[in-house]
DNA sequence: AATTTTTGTGGACTTAGTCAACTATATATA
DNA sequence: TATATATAGTTGACTAAGTCCACAAAAATT
């Protein structure tokens, strides 16, 4: 039973994480972008222009609910969808200007959380970590 | 910006740990007990007897969601709560028999899945892995 | 041409999480 | 000792997150 734990601390670590952005509400109060929203922007971000089932297996989530999570994107601004001219039944997702934006601040409120969480830890175990979850 | 990502990757770690253990669901089916409920009882074995402010503390979750989870797992069966002498106020929980059972297949269930998920890590960099997060 | 897969939607639901109000007891203060 | 204040736990009402299933439309396979 040593592992065990580690599920209980990275599930800690996750709700610090989150603690620590709700005290940084603003940011994702402003378009009222949920923590899941964001993690979608800023996955959008980085494989733009992209489809759903992409966005799906990035941020591992149901399709419906990317599907649905899309959509109030959508209307509040910060998501374009275009139709693909290749395949008819995907769509091709890009970021607005206000999307940009956004992105750009949740990107800064997330350093400054976790730089926060993370200073108990040398830049170089910051690495290891890093390292580490990405491995897995 | 550079650690924006660790919160990503630390997300999908989580998810990942869910989903392995949705692989062993019979475990949680059994008694309904969902993943935080599992994580409650686990918590509470650890230190049992315990108020519900110590799970409140342990499992950083709102102190209402964990009044009504130890709610439904005393109808389970799983949790036994106890007046407190010294403090009118508080509850002592207790796990009953079938909670300790529970608890039981519970660590061997994620004991499991995670050394299938930690599996591309040397025991070494596991021991780092939770050093670290320990330390967070 | 018929079948199967893939992509995205929608419905209906359960679980998780939040926020504020409230009771009862305990502790501190005046 | 009366009064304010803090703490433990409960409840209501709500929003967000996540799951499961069925479905339509457009590929891709056979």
């Amino acid at each position: 039973m040593p592992d065990t734990d580690i599920a209980h601390l990275t599930d800690r670590f996750m709700r610090r994480i989150h603690a620590s952005l709700s005290a940084r509400a603003h940011i994702f109060d402003t378009h009222k972008v949920g923590p899941i929203g964001g993690m979608l922007l800023l996955t959008l971000a980085e494989c733009e222009p992209a489809k759903i089932q992409d966005l799906v297996a990035q941020v591992a989530r149901d399709k419906s609910q990317v599907t649905r999570l899309v959509k109030t994107m959508e209307t509040k601004g910060l998501i374009e969808r275009q139709g693909d001219a290749e395949d008819a039944r995907v769509w091709r997702l890009t970021l607005t200007d206000l999307g940009h934006d956004t992105v750009t601040e949740l990107q800064t409120a997330i350093a400054e959380a976790l730089s926060d969480i993370l200073s108990p830890l040398e830049a170089e175990e910051r690495e290891t970590l890093r390292d580490l979850l990405r491995r897995l």
